[in-house]
DNA sequence: TTTAGTATTTGAATGTCACTCATAATTTTT
DNA sequence: AAAAATTATGAGTGACATTCAAATACTAAA
């Protein structure tokens, strides 16, 4: 297995997908573009699908290692998931083609949608959820929440803004603004 | 234009999407199940993908009537938030067939995702914004909040955690028991 | 009731890929 | 340096979505 050759098919994947999408994207102009012939493709990966999974799996890992780290000089439960919140974001307005590529792309994927059980995303969700319990633990958060369902919560909200926001031809929202938001809300709700 | 037919085109593809799945499903199968030529189709709908926004765009027509004449019966800004909430997961519970469509299904079209401005997703969503504003006017909810921002926020937790009930074959979660923790969350908040 | 015109329907044919596999090139082992 | 093993190639195959020339079903004027 060489691991050079399979690094460079995913590059070009990475280009080609974020271009011209998952479904108009050619495995022969993913393989031209890494400098071998279509086929090479079919020894490293199963299919086009797997793929674009294989990114989504290796693109998380940095983005992963860089949440757990800035969660971890947080003292408190709230600061973790007002860290987790600005982070993602910021994730999204800097790496627009990555996140493009893993909220919008990566979905168009039936095999991803259905059948897959991707570590990667649990671990994400995880972070989340382990903040949170923290976060019951020592008192700042009420206990009768489900971290299970919390972390449902806050990534499906998060990821609601922030595809609306990669899709959004303007970008004239402004993500810092979100995140105020979505701290304001889920932090300490809305009633007045 | 016969309208009869049509119908029966959608009714074929919806038994057959929920069936197949969209990517799987066969134009052919569609078209023979509604007891038409295959090349029918396409005098009635321009693609596959249209065959599908068609179907979201007629059935969110009930969906949407019913769950405002629901908020209307409500006289405070968060029953009616209450009733939006739990009146999606009820529909979600009930009509999974459906539900599978619009949450799983209809994000593997490109064209919905990319391109697609669909004026019934929107109205859908306009519900949520709507009663937030009602509250912000009558003083229930805080004033800081962007309905823009807020709507994005509840539909997101909502479909999420509708997304991953439809998709968990055990479908062991208690989808009442998700509805009073997104109202706890999303109304009062987290905080002790 | 024919007939000519118009609208609708048909399904075989076409084009576009994802994916395969017999062959070739390259590397490793002897 | 020859044989064996591994890796790479790209023309070929099959599976559809979509098209379109021909057939069929209407409509209405004579």
């Amino acid at each position: 297995m060489d691991t050079v050759k399979r690094t460079k098919i995913l590059q070009a994947a990475i280009k080609v997908f974020a271009r011209d999408g998952f479904f108009n994207a050619k495995v022969e102009e993913i393989a031209r573009q890494a400098g071998v012939a279509t086929g090479t493709t079919y020894l490293y990966f199963t299919n086009k699908d797997d793929i674009l999974i294989s990114i989504f799996e290796e693109e998380m890992v940095p983005i992963i290692d860089n949440m757990k780290n800035n969660l971890l000089r947080k003292k408190t439960a709230r600061e973790k998931l007002e860290a987790f919140i600005t982070g993602h974001l910021t994730m999204v307005r800097e790496k627009p083609d990555m996140a493009q590529l893993l909220e919008l792309e990566l979905r168009q994927s039936s095999k991803f949608i259905h059948g897959y059980n991707g570590t990667k995303y649990k671990e994400y969700l995880n972070i989340i959820s382990e903040a949170f319990i923290f976060g019951q633990s020592n008192g700042e958060f009420k206990k009768e929440i489900h971290p299970t369902i919390f972390k449902q919560i806050l990534f499906g909200a998060l990821d609601q803004i922030s595809m609306n926001w990669t899709l959004s031809k303007s970008r004239k929202i402004d993500l810092e603004d979100s995140a105020d938001q979505i701290i304001k809300v889920i932090l300490d709700g809305i009633a007045a």
